[in-house]
DNA sequence: TGTCGGTGCTGAATCGGTTTAGCTACCCGT
DNA sequence: ACGGGTAGCTAAACCGATTCAGCACCGACA
């Protein structure tokens, strides 16, 4: 019923030859002499045989099993990490190599299993990915073998580390900002704890870019990257009469939250109060009015995460790529101050 | 550096037996002989050179890798793909497998690259999954393999196909309402064209319910499932002076839409109508009122695949995972009614 | 005493490739 | 006629496991 394979042996066969010089043909070796007549006749018979070298055998012998393993945190169960898997994937591919994907929700044990299985089966290197950019504590298993970081850091060097550059990132939110002629008014909403570098780099690029525009953020609110808070902080702040002229949201769900409460308010987007913000997840683009926000790169991450570690003359150390803004419809020039916001900052 | 694999050798020669007695002792097989005495000394030593066995080498031999490949169309950029995917690949560690991902973007020939991709690398079996539950048509390559359809099915029989029980869901989500006193001004929104079976299977349970409580839909709003689409036809429905007491959006994306048309059109939800929903997304949290939604059931889904796949005694046809309903906050009891739905049937 | 059966183990073949080492036939120069 | 070089090919080892076939030993039994 099912077809055998045919392998190299069958080949050679019907090529009339030895299975090395079948051998020497298929992996196109230049190095040992093999006549042109002959080479035809192998390449003829694989075609007619529809013949596909068994990848084990091969990866018995040469220890090269053109296949990486993937692995996250909990990066594949979220939203946007989708992409950066099915990115990744499609890089592989056209270097002619397979991921297996493995998910360790954060436990070290599932970790280390997944690691050692993937071992097992010959990988040939490692893209270990976390969900947010942060310090990661890395399995010795790991360190032993072809490495890439994606959307971490750690302190042990040695090999390429991919991360968005959340400094440029938090510059375009703030120069989205000043362009459209906000200047002393602008609130961040989130919060920074240093763990997460996403946070810390984003108010830095945020800071830095205001300073060279010669003012700075009228105040920060307090607030975990999810809705709810998110909608509770910046009603609080609202309702305590503050007027800013525009948010900068550390994340799309963040601004979802301050939708709500800058509509429960009783105010506009963007002609009373503008808003920019940071994912440019599917939400950004389903809210009303449409959400202006500074993208994370997540297809040219995997791409990249891959490129590196199958370029065998990669790169170590750091590689940023550009995050960049999606213009929609949540930022507006500000309306002529009214009430200025009171000393708001409450971190 | 790098300190070697041992191999099944080097534990043989430590326990003083050979490399047959240690495979025998390390693979479990009670057919042959082996004295405890012996026995110990290699499990000693396997236990003291950290041995693994070396995956490739033993696939090659038995033909069995311990390996399956997961492939779908779009599904692992879609936002919620990434918990189907982690579910099938923690149900596979389960059972010693890890998977291949490879995603076809709906590109047949990419497909028949990832599908010849795993075989050249040994899969023993394949998930195939679509974002959509729909027919697919499948590559022949596919079928002369063990094989498990999931979230699709198929005209070809012989192996097993996973799916939602989207009857039973709409059944869910009808007798929410039933049960919360709505009764003949319930109107759907969505379409639902033959080849989306997720579509007509919800409808089917939502009007065999309402039918066995002796009423009807009230009307029915086509519209893409999009929040834009579907804002802008209720939106219109709305204004033509149509006051429905419940919608039943056929995802949280219709159901964001039409939440803000309700709003827009100065309505409260749930007071004045009532919302549910399916797939029960983060979306449906994250709104205010939260949601009721019906869960597509990821985790269930990708663990039955699996499951499935790596039964030897695995039962064909169409195996259906129960759809629960997330009560949240946007069904309430009808208000008396008061202008009646006219008729509305645009379909 | 010879043989039969069971216990406990091992040598060698095998899976399907890659790679090393070497063989043969032919041409050329002397 | 012979030595040497080279083009073109092949036998066999090897990767690390599984597994078939069989060997040595021992006790029991006729």
């Amino acid at each position: 019923m099912t077809r055998q394979r045919s392998t190299l042996m069958d080949v050679a066969q019907r090529a009339g030859v030895s299975r090395t010089t079948a051998s020497f043909v298929m992996t196109g070796r230049r190095d040992m002499r093999i006549s042109g007549e002959a080479e035809q006749r192998v390449l003829q018979a694989a075609r007619e045989l529809d013949y596909r070298p068994n990848l084990l055998a091969r990866s018995l012998r040469t220890n090269l099993s053109q296949t990486v393993g993937f692995i996250s945190d909990v990066v594949a169960s979220e939203p946007f990490a989708g992409r950066l898997i099915a990115s990744s994937i499609a890089t592989a591919i056209r270097h002619d190599h397979l991921l297996f994907v493995g998910e360790s929700a954060g436990d070290p044990e599932v970790e280390q299993l997944l690691i050692r299985s993937m071992l097992d089966r010959g990988v040939g290197g490692f893209v270990y990915a976390s969900l947010y950019t942060r310090e990661v504590k890395l399995s010795p298993l790991l360190k032993t073998q072809p490495l890439v970081l994606l959307n971490c850091v750690s302190r042990s060097r040695g090999f390429p580390m991919v991360v968005p550059d959340e400094f440029g990132g938090g510059r375009s939110a703030a120069l989205a900002l000043l362009a459209a002629g906000h200047l002393d008014q602008i609130v961040l909403v989130g919060e920074t704890p240093d763990h997460v570098l996403a946070g810390t780099e984003r108010l830095s690029g945020i800071t830095e870019t205001l300073t060279v525009a010669g003012t700075e953020l009228a105040g920060s609110i307090q607030s975990l990257w999810w809705p709810e808070p998110a909608y509770l902080a910046v009603s609080e702040f609202l309702a305590a009469g503050n007027r800013p002229t525009a948010f900068i949201c550390l994340n799309d769900r963040i601004a979802l939250g301050t939708y709500q409460a800058i509509h429960d308010a009783g105010l506009t987007i963007p002609t009373d109060i503008s808003v920019v913000s940071f994912d440019d997840s599917d939400l950004a683009s389903w809210v009303r009015p449409k959400l202006t926000s500074v993208a994370i790169p997540h297809i040219e991450l995997g791409r990249t995460a891959i490129d590196l570690l199958l370029d065998p003359e990669r790169e170590h150390g750091l590689h940023k790529v550009e995050m960049r803004l999606s213009a929609r419809e949540s930022v507006a020039a500000p309306k002529t101050r009214r009430v200025p916001v009171r000393s708001a900052t409450q971190s």
